[in-house]
Parts: C-alpha cells; structure tokens; sequence
DNA sequence: GTGGATCGTTTCGGGACCGAACTAATAAAG
DNA sequence: CTTTATTAGTTCGGTCCCGAAACGATCCAC
C-alpha cells in the first residue's frame, strides 16, 4: 500500500475531492448511489439488486430507485438474467465508466496537491 | 505529498470509505452537507453563510439547509456576529469534531487496507 | 399442477431538498 | 434621517428519497 496518509491529510484530500464535485454543475450522487456506481465498475459481475441490497446493508427499494436515477443520468443500465428471469442484472455504460474515471483522476490530482 | 495514488487504488479507497459510511445507521450526509463540515473544520474561521455558498457555487439557501440539518444532528452550531449583526457565524461543535476525527480515521485506516 | 419461497418493483405517507423570489434586520453612504 | 446595500432566512411549487408493506413474476419442491 502507499505510504500512510495522516488523518488531517486524509481529511483534506476528502474535503478538496468532494468540493470539486460539489462545484461542478451537475447533479451530487448521493453517498448510496456512489457506491452502487462504484461498487458495478470495480468488483466482478453479475451485480443484483439483492446483492447491492445486502452489501450496503440499505433495502431493495432504495437499491431500484438508485439505479433509476443513475440510469436516466445514463451511468447504469438493467437487463433480465435470461438464466432465471427473477434477477436483474446491473450493466456498465460507457458514460458511466467515464464518470468513474474522472472521479479517479479528480482524486489522485487532489492526492498529488496534499501538503507534506 | 504521499507516495502517488493509482486511479485504481484511488477509486477503490473511495469505494471502501463511502461503503463505511452507508453501512452505518446514522444517515448519511449530503456532498453539500459534507464539504460544509470539513470546511468548518480544517479551515480558519470565521464561517459565514454567504462565504460557504461562494466557496461552494451554490445557493444560500441551500447553505441555510444544510446548516439546519447539521445543526439538528448537533455538528455544528450558530451564532450572530456581534460586531456585524447580520452576519451569522457557524461555529465547531464536540459533536462535529468527534465526527470528524471519525471519518478520518476511517479513510487512513481504509488507505492503509489499500492493495499494492 | 400447486404452494411456498424468492426476485425486483410499486405504492404509500412523510420528510428533505432544490433554486427563484421575497422578507426582515442591519449597516453604510449621502 | 433617508436611501441603498448587504446579510441570513423564509416561502413557494416541484422533485427526489425514505422504509414498510403489498404486488406480480418467476422458480422450485413436492
């Protein structure tokens, strides 16, 4: 792992990152959305709304109704498992793969910016 | 600064903390919400309402939320300046700091959790 | 087949938030 | 004083999100 970050470090970075997106003028994702958002891009598929349901300890409901949001903004997008057509399974877009990695460049920028 | 963070270690740093964040009961805060709080914190007073909505590019309104929120949910608190009484100054509160130091503790022990 | 379990979604009442416009209080300028 | 500017807060109509409960579709065991 990277060199340890102290806390006012850690704290900065989360300041200067979240202010960026903040600023910019489209809309905030929310703590929930941003982590189903993330947790699709970086961990292997399929990805249910059960198993994000479980994972973020949130219920089913708010699951569907983040990947609403997410898919009119076009980040997320659903389809029936053919297998067993009571899943759905969570597919990645090319917008919102683009979304993820400017969050990481805005991220390591800021990273890069931290005061010794 | 830290040794450089790759975009993948960076995204999944920001996956790791936002999940600590959803996962625990208390709810969670707002972008908005938390740049105002880590502003409060890491930076010199004094805090107006007008400052943070020009630090921010947002509304006053939405500051006057969100600082009512915040300050039902004890992390911060107001108070008029004497000197000019129509500005109000947002001031530190224990609660506040304890939730600070929380989530930085968070995201140094989540970066040090970080794989190579 | 039939009953029960397991999916994701929808409904419901309630609350939080949004920006534009407005108000009230205070300060500063003339 | 009186006007003008500045500050924070409030009002407004609208949108979004919340969890509990109910729902329809599908699978599975018998």
């Amino acid at each position: 792992m990277p060199i340890d970050l102290r806390p006012s470090q850690a704290l900065r970075l989360w300041h200067d990152v979240t202010l960026d997106l903040v600023r910019d003028d489209q809309p905030d994702l929310s703590a929930r959305q941003l982590v189903v958002l993330l947790t699709v891009y970086l961990e292997p598929p399929p990805h249910t709304v059960r198993g994000l349901a479980a994972k973020l300890r949130v219920t089913k409901p708010a699951i569907t109704r983040a990947l609403d949001t997410m898919g009119r903004m076009g980040l997320v997008s659903r389809r029936r498992d053919e297998v067993d057509r009571r899943n759905v399974v969570i597919q990645r877009t090319l917008a919102g793969a683009l979304a993820v990695e400017r969050l990481g460049d805005i991220i390591v920028a800021r990273h890069r910016e931290l005061p010794l």
